[in-house]
DNA sequence: AGATAGTTGAAAATTATCTTAAGTTAAGCT
DNA sequence: AGCTTAACTTAAGATAATTTTCAACTATCT
């Protein structure tokens, strides 16, 4: 009960806050994109686009994986998602789009967001100074995670 | 005069470098392996198999782009080669198997070696070393490049 | 030199992603 | 509330990166 009644208030504010985001940056609001960014903020897991079109699927039967792609390319666009790439040609999407790092476990490939002040904030080498402008730090621990250290 | 000379020589040392590899690890000497590797250590740019397939078919016309693939791969497996995603669904592959990162630049897609001493023995945060075991930092620094700036 | 196991090349299969074309719908206007 | 229009969705097919299959070949061991 209290689940349903939580889970309810969770959509209604979703679905308030992604309407004013699409207002704001005049992208149309349809269903199909309401709910693919619902999947996207409920994810912690840094899905693939198939991994978000098979959650998308069980609300919406008829949606195609096309308008998984689309969509996600016009969030990333929009500066809504973060897509990204770690050990497979496969890209991943964040709905965190704040700065931080990933955790990443070589065996069973799952993404765990971490932060790590002391490395975000560091004034970078003068070699990177030199080399351009440096915009944003993309970093990667990688390894074995515990779950998969039992195994 | 002196380039083709110190070019022979290169060479040679690779050819011979690659050898003892190639028997320390019982890997089948190939011309065709022999060549794709000489390419991969003599680029600097992080080239796609793409790349180096087009590279290696000016001294190697009859090869075929499996070849390169397979190879690569058989590289990675031992440890000669590393390959890696960074902006886009194509793997890239880098001779320098020690430790270091990347600069990249998101106009060029051109990938630049850098060390960061400082990032790569800081002691890992809390969070890291709860989640599991930790056998490599991959960072990337992102922005524009020079050039890129230029235009 | 001959056997054998690993390697190659060609072609086709797979997987991820994008494009095109035609019908559909959200958003703004009335 | 209905009309218009540009943006959106779907389906199908296209493209790009990578892998697999299989028959022919070759490096290495004997």
């Amino acid at each position: 009960m209290d689940n349903n009644h939580d889970a309810g208030q969770d959509s209604q504010k979703i679905l308030e806050e992604f309407k004013k985001i699409c207002e704001s940056f005049g992208i149309k609001l349809t269903y199909q994109r309401l709910e693919i960014y619902r999947i996207l903020l409920e994810a912690k897991d840094h899905p693939s686009a198939e991994d978000i079109f098979s959650r998308v699927q069980k609300k919406v039967p008829t949606i195609s994986l096309d308008t998984v792609y689309r969509a996600l390319a016009t969030f990333e666009k929009f500066g809504l998602v973060r897509k990204f790439y770690s050990l497979d040609e496969k890209a991943r999407f964040d709905p965190n789009v704040f700065p931080h790092f990933h955790l990443v476990c070589i065996k069973c490939h799952k993404i765990t967001d971490f932060q790590w002040p002391e490395v975000e904030k560091k004034s970078l080498p003068s070699v990177a100074r030199e080399w351009g402008e440096i915009k944003e730090r993309y970093l990667e621990l990688r390894g074995v995670c515990k779950d998969c250290l039992k195994k």
